[in-house]
DNA sequence: TCTTGATCCTATAGTGGCTAGAGATTCTAG
DNA sequence: CTAGAATCTCTAGCCACTATAGGATCAAGA
């Protein structure tokens, strides 16, 4: 062990300017240094990293995810907060996919109307604009 | 017309700072001032706010909005600039969308396999840690 | 031992799209 | 004339990084 910065990075997928950040935020600790004053890390590190990595992808916010690694470390307590966590979690990602669909039907039909012509009879411009007029006068 | 900025923001749904945000880089123009120094805007204005509001919504990018404005004063001009910009758009969309899917999909298998009981037995810190072990030690 | 080049260090600023706050001024209705 | 709502500018903060500058250090080969 005893992985420079960049070893971690390449093991765990997590940019090297990524790391210092999460050391400065206090979602790592600081690892010991050489005399060089560079930092070395330990298996500990690979997985905590791992850990928070897959929650970044899962889309956890940093402080859930220091509440998440908090608890990882009492594993005798009861994980209804764990659960609660990723349930809210869930459920905003729900909220977040209806709206992108809605909003994905809208884009569709504006594109799927528009006849490729000038940009006075474009479906795109006009529906943003919400004004249907034709005439040489334009939106600003 | 002639309305002041409080004014503007109710007809268009933008908040107040956020059209003054829009004027310094430069989304919407500056408008007269009154002797006081208070900005007034016309009805202009309140077609422009509503088009970026409603880009907005739809996810348009800032940079994007301003192409798209440009264009809708040229109403002469092929929209198939509009037109690549929109479809552009609904890609990044369909993008978003299944990775929100795919990660539901495992955010929601993650929570159906907690079983409620303590932090060592539970899929969801155990999925995140990546390492099936329960036997005292911890994560980071 | 020396050199080279990759990696590492700190510190600061920038990203996008706003939002919040302080402290001063102006407008408007009574 | 006055009170209070609305406005003004300016600065800083948000999130989660990313980029850049200008150095220092490390490891391998000659």
């Amino acid at each position: 062990m005893n992985l420079p910065i960049g070893e971690l990075a390449r093991r765990t997928g997590v940019k090297v300017p990524t790391i210092r950040f999460y050391e400065q935020i206090g979602l790592i600790a600081a690892p010991p240094r050489t005399e060089g004053n560079q930092r070395r890390y330990g298996k500990a590190e690979v997985d905590r990293l791992n850990f928070i990595r897959h929650a970044r992808e899962l889309g956890f916010e940093v402080d859930h995810i220091r509440e998440l690694l908090a608890m990882s470390q009492e594993p005798q307590a009861s994980c209804h907060q764990a659960d609660s966590i990723a349930k809210a979690h869930l459920r905003e990602v729900d909220r977040r996919i209806e709206r992108l669909q809605a909003l994905r039907v809208e884009l569709s039909r504006m594109i799927d109307e528009c006849g490729h012509g000038r940009i006075c009879d474009c479906r795109i411009i006009e529906v943003l604009a919400d004004h249907g007029q034709c005439s040489g006068e334009h939106v600003s």
